[in-house]
DNA sequence: AACTTATGTATTGTCGACAACCAACAGTAT
DNA sequence: ATACTGTTGGTTGTCGACAATACATAAGTT
C-alpha cells in the first residue's frame, strides 16, 4: 500500500544515521499525499505534471509515478489527455468508506477473538487518546486513534486485510481531516475505545463487534453536507 | 481496478468502428496480466524492463507504468534496484484471499437483501455455468463463475466494495488458474450457485450468507500444497 | 587463508525533448 | 445565425540516453 523503501540498514552502536536513498517518486508521493490529506491541495484541484515538476525541482518522470501511486491510493483520478485532479469526495463515498471500514474492523475483531491473542498493546493507545483529549489536541487524538485501529488490524494477523485497511484508511483520514472544524467532543472519542479493549479481553464477541460497529458508524452518521462538496 | 480507457464515442448508425486509442501502458498491462493469470509467466519469474520493452517493441516508460499497474493489482512486486518479479503465492495468501473474499461477498449479500433489489440477472450466469459444466469447458465455467460473482457484487451497489473485490479477484483468478489441473467436479461448481439465487429471492438472509460462506471456503479448503510453491 | 578493495555487469532511477491528443475558440462559408 | 473547419494552447503519452545503485566477482594486501 503506502510505498516504503526497504530499510536494510541494520542498527549500529554509534548514532550516525544511514544515508537515506529514497526514490524521488516516493518522496514526491509522500509530499503530495500529505498535502492532500491535510487539505492543502483542496478536493478537485488539478495536478499538472509539468507544474509540479517545476515546483518540486524534479523531472516529470517521478512526478508521473508519484501521481500513479496516489491514484492507487484512491486520492487522485486521471482523465486521459485532460489532466489529473484530487479526487473529489462525494457523500456517497463517505458512506461507502465507513461501511467498508466496518466490515474490516469486525473481521479483525473476530479473528482476534478466535486466535485468543492478547490485546495489551491497545491500552497504550487508549491512554494516549485520553491524554490528547485532555490536552484538547486534535492532531494527537487523530494520530492515536489511527494507531489504535492500526494495531487492532495488525493483531488480526492478516496481511491482505492490513493492506486493504491501510488503503481505505487513507480515505478515512482524508474525511476526518476535512471535518477538522467539527471538532466534536474529543473526550467522547477517547472514551469510546477502552470498552472495546475490555470486551476483547473478556472474550465477549457480540459486545466487541457491537461496539466496533457503533464506533465506525459515527463517521458516517455525522452530517457531511456542510463540508463535503459535490462535483 | 482493471484499467480501462474512457469510451467516449457515442454509438452511430453506420458500423464504422471508432479508432481505439489505448495508451501503451494499458495494452502492455493487459497483456502482462493475461500472461500472469494464465500462468504463461510463472510465479516468481522476473520482469526486466529493458527486455520487455524490447520484446513488445515499445520504450521502457510504458513498461514501467504497466508494471506499476500490475503492482497495484498485487500481481507483481518490486525490489528496488534489484528487479521486479511476478509475486509468488504463498499458502498463507491463498487463505487470506479466500477469507477476504468471503466478507466481501457476505457484505454484498446483506446489502442486496436490505435493498430488496431483484436478482434476476444472476440466473443467466447460472445457466451459462450449467452449460459450461455439461460441455466440460473449464474456461467457460470459470468465466461464468466470475461473471456471477461480479454481478452479485454489482447488485450490492457499492463502488468501493466493487473496486476492492475486483482487485482481490485478480488474485483469486490467479489461484484458480494455477489449479487448472485439479479439474474437480465441474457440475458440482455449477450446482452450487442456483441455491444462492433462490435464497436471495426468498429473502432468506441466513441461508444466503451460509451458502455464500460455504461456497467461498471451497477455494481455501482445497489442499494447495501440491500446486502453490513457496519461495 | 582471510580480509579488504576495485571492477564489471545487470537493473532500476531520472532526465529532457518531442509527439499525440483533446478542448475550446476563432474564422469562414452557407 | 448556423454549421463546418482550421488553429492554437495546454496537457498527457512516449521515447532514447544517461546516472545511480546493488550484487557478484576478481584482484590485491596482510
Amino acid at each position: 500500500m503506502t510505498p516504503t523503501v526497504p530499510s536494510r540498514a541494520p542498527p549500529h552502536q554509534n548514532d550516525i544515521p544511514p544515508i537515506e536513498n529514497v526514490p524521488l517518486r516516493i518522496q514526491v508521493a509522500d509530499r503530495l499525499r500529505k498535502a492532500i490529506l491535510s487539505g492543502k491541495l483542496p478536493l478537485g484541484s488539478s495536478l499538472v505534471e509539468a507544474t509540479l515538476a517545476d515546483q518540486l525541482n524534479v523531472s516529470r518522470a517521478p512526478i508521473r509515478e508519484a501521481i500513479q501511486i496516489l491514484e492507487n491510493d484512491g486520492l487522485v483520478e486521471t482523465i486521459a489527455y485532460k489532466g489529473k485532479r484530487v479526487k473529489p469526495l462525494t457523500i456517497r463515498e463517505v458512506g461507502e468508506a465507513s461501511s467498508l471500514r466496518e466490515i474490516y474492523e469486525v473481521m479483525a475483531v473476530k479473528r482476534i477473538l478466535e486466535s485468543r491473542i492478547p490485546v495489551d498493546l491497545l491500552h497504550q493507545h487508549c491512554d494516549q487518546m485520553t491524554a490528547a483529549a485532555k490536552a484538547d489536541d486534535f492532531e494527537a487524538l487523530t494520530a492515536a486513534d489511527e494507531a489504535f485501529h492500526h494495531e487492532l488490524i495488525r493483531l488480526a494477523d492478516h496481511s491482505l486485510l492490513m493492506a486493504s485497511w491501510k488503503n481505505l484508511y487513507l480515505r478515512i483520514h482524508q474525511i476526518m481531516a476535512i471535518r477538522n472544524r467539527e471538532q466534536r467532543n474529543l473526550t467522547q472519542v477517547a472514551k469510546n475505545h477502552p470498552p472495546i479493549v475490555h470486551a476483547l479481553e473478556a472474550n465477549d464477541a457480540n459486545l466487541a463487534i457491537e461496539l466496533i460497529t457503533d464506533h465506525t458508524r459515527i463517521l458516517a452518521a455525522l452530517d457531511p453536507t456542510s463540508i463535503v462538496k459535490e462535483f
